[in-house]
DNA sequence: CCACTTTGGCAACAGTGTTGCCGAAGTGCA
DNA sequence: TGCACTTCGGCAACACTGTTGCCAAAGTGG
């Protein structure tokens, strides 16, 4: 079971999942056997390190309680999985605890942002356990920002620590994800086609993902209350805290959590950026969902005033040139209602349980726009207790390492 | 392998996809034969009559090519599939051709709608071979629809033809579709909490699938391709031909879809209905997409007109009261644009490939429909060419049927 | 006519989850 | 304290999956 060189046997081949186009392939064993793991290993990571029955993982994965004795008789042999103690009896034998161990494997994640650079280092339970940013010229050009990324990445990565399954790198859209090749980023030409992926992954020596910011921001959106579930790392991420996305603001509905949740994916969220532009990264049914040409999320050239102001698409009243001037006139509660009526859209059309709000002009006022999202979304919802709006601080690069870690946990 | 009877080994049992609420299931041997004769089923469906080798289903599949010739094996055993001569040969010897045959298997679709009823009868491609439509009184309560339902069946249904996989009901929503029960559909109180699934289930001795109206318009958008690849079935199917999904409107893109496609769930459509609400059926990424509590598709209240005239739900400036109040003005051209408006808003959100018209008003005047839906969608598509609006037509209960199908092709 | 390519089946194989069985480790009642 | 009962969880045999290695069949092209 020669497991431990950090790629190993799971996430290899294909797994019988969807990929992003709808196209499913063809499962043979070994690709059964990673999803079930991945399946397993999800569950665990979301119970946190109470840990999970086995009677329980057998129940909610709907395999036989040998078969998950199997499974995790391997999970355990590879160092993934440990017992956490014993459940209180129901009457007979008491089951015996597994939990996730998150400290054996690593993953990094990169915000390639356009004046700077931000890359975080992980554990398995989403924690951030290193941390370093700086400066970036993104219109410097791709081989400028390479070597950023490359600098980056080493000062985080610790050569005595856990194997890294990969570096997944958030960068401005658009680009093809299948390929990992940048698309027509607006305003810095030199980057159109520049194989990102393949390169970093010649530089790096590690499996490299590369979407959009928006997309890892959705990642990171959805692995919110799985962060809630976990105490904080205690390792020091240095000066000042990472300021990630607040698990706390998720913690009071665990009881819900428990009772819906069945692994990391399992809810539906949204990541709205507003920065120079506006952008939405969507986590539809346990995936980010990217559409046929990876070009979903579109949400800056929303029309919510027919017939209003022309945008600089050339359609009119868009939510991106009414969000943009309100901000402009410095009307910021403004901004964020329309902002929130947008995003009301989206939820009602898509369902969406959390709505997570970021980028560069939410963070001038991060209060001004969660409430005045937050209340219009209360307004026309159905059920006032939903969507919850939240604020993510550095979440792009901890979602951009959340995908990185798919190859384990299956979903994405 | 006794498999004759209709409900056979296939879809009993988890698959391994994710549901609609994104959790996944752990897979077995059953299901993993399953996905993969599902898959080889599905991608011989869209290659149509024509046909397609074994060494073309492993590429496409990812399956060694022994796999496909022992899953084909037994695909072949069953009668899902036979030979269809050889193609030319690539310089050795010729593959031979396999194909669908379509007439092994029946499902039949039901359109329960406010005031007639629709069953159809389709076969493995999803075209009508029989159908039965009447009046009905939506409102005259469940019991009596159930005995319309019923007896609507019993029309299509042939004793002597092939055995049936199921039946697909679209009502009007809101319902749940994992349990089968009725919610409070607008307008028609006592269908509250009614087991509608349960119910049709014990009295048709068949597996029965209950779905909104409108997702079964997604599905049946999403089939329209298929059926391009396929003839018009030559059995008779009633006075007046069938109305059902323009399959000419797609049969011009084939070269495209050709590239792209790789089974019946390969894109992304949309399916607008428009009646005495506004609602949509939307299919993303291979599967009706539903949302964690069946909600998704809220399209009627999708926000228009920031601050414009307030609606019944209490919003103001929603697509449903715009657009309504311009039919009611009898002025049509505005209400095409206005819903053109917020169909361009959900296409740039999810790279939607096709839209589909569908519904009382639309039908009313379908050409001014499609053309001004289409010229909003043109002129603020990145790509003129997509997507492309159509009409559907009797295409509700061809989705409906198309679900029941599910268990033979693994998507929905 | 022959070398070469491609198709596709047969047989042996590795590895999956499943079944049947049994011991271990608790609870709860007499 | 003792005993019946419940629940947990591992061992071994099993059924069945797709895979590998091999080879015959059926074409093309010089």
């Amino acid at each position: 079971m020669n497991r431990g060189s950090g790629s190993g046997n799971r996430g290899s081949g294909n797994s019988g999942h969807r990929d992003a186009y709808g196209r499913r392939g063809g499962v043979n064993l070994p690709a059964l056997r990673g999803h079930n793991e991945a399946l397993v290993l999800d569950l665990l990571r979301a119970a946190g390190p109470a840990g999970l029955g086995r009677t329980e993982l057998a129940a909610r994965t709907g395999l036989t309680p040998q078969a998950v004795s199997k499974i995790t008789a391997r999970l355990g042999a590879d160092g993934l999985v440990a017992e956490a103690g014993r459940a209180a009896s129901t009457g007979g034998k008491p089951r015996t605890l597994l939990r996730l161990v998150p400290d054996v494997r690593h993953a990094v994640g990169v915000h390639l942002d356009r004046d700077e650079i931000l890359a975080v280092r992980v554990d398995l339970a989403g924690r951030v356990v290193a941390e370093s940013g700086g400066p970036l010229d993104f219109g410097a050009g791709p081989e400028a920002a390479v070597e950023a990324v490359v600098r980056a990445v080493a000062r985080v990565r610790d050569p005595s620590g856990p194997p890294l399954l990969g570096v997944g790198v958030a960068a401005p859209g658009p680009l093809d994800h299948r390929v990992g090749v940048m698309g027509r980023v607006t305003g810095f030409p030199s980057w159109k086609d520049f194989p990102l992926r393949g390169v970093l992954e010649g530089r790096l020596g590690l499996p490299v993902l590369l979407d959009k910011d928006t997309n890892a921001g959705a990642a990171a959106a959805a692995g919110a209350w799985l962060r809630a579930t976990w105490p904080d790392a205690d390792a020091g991420a240095g000066a000042g805290g990472v300021a990630g996305v607040d698990a706390d603001a998720f913690a009071g509905s665990d009881a819900e959590v428990a009772e819906v949740y069945a692994g990391g994916g399992a809810r539906t969220c949204v990541y709205l950026h507003i920065g120079t532009g506006l952008g939405a990264g969507l986590w539809l049914g346990g995936g980010v969902y990217r559409g046929a040409r990876s070009a979903a999320g579109e949400f800056g050239h929303q029309v919510l005033l027919l017939d209003g102001p022309r945008c600089r698409c050339g359609a009119r009243g868009c939510v991106e040139a009414l969000c943009l001037d309100a901000v402009a006139r410095g009307d910021l509660p403004e901004a964020a209602r329309i902002v929130g009526e947008a995003a009301a859209n989206l939820v009602a059309l898509l369902d969406v349980d959390r709505v997570l709000l970021g980028g560069r002009v939410v963070a001038a006022a991060p209060d001004v726009f969660v409430a005045g999202v937050g209340a219009v979304l209360a307004a026309r919802a159905l059920d006032p207790a939903r969507p919850v709006v939240a604020l993510a601080g550095a979440g792009v690069a901890q979602g951009a390492a959340e995908m990185a870690l798919t190859p384990l946990f299956g979903h994405g």
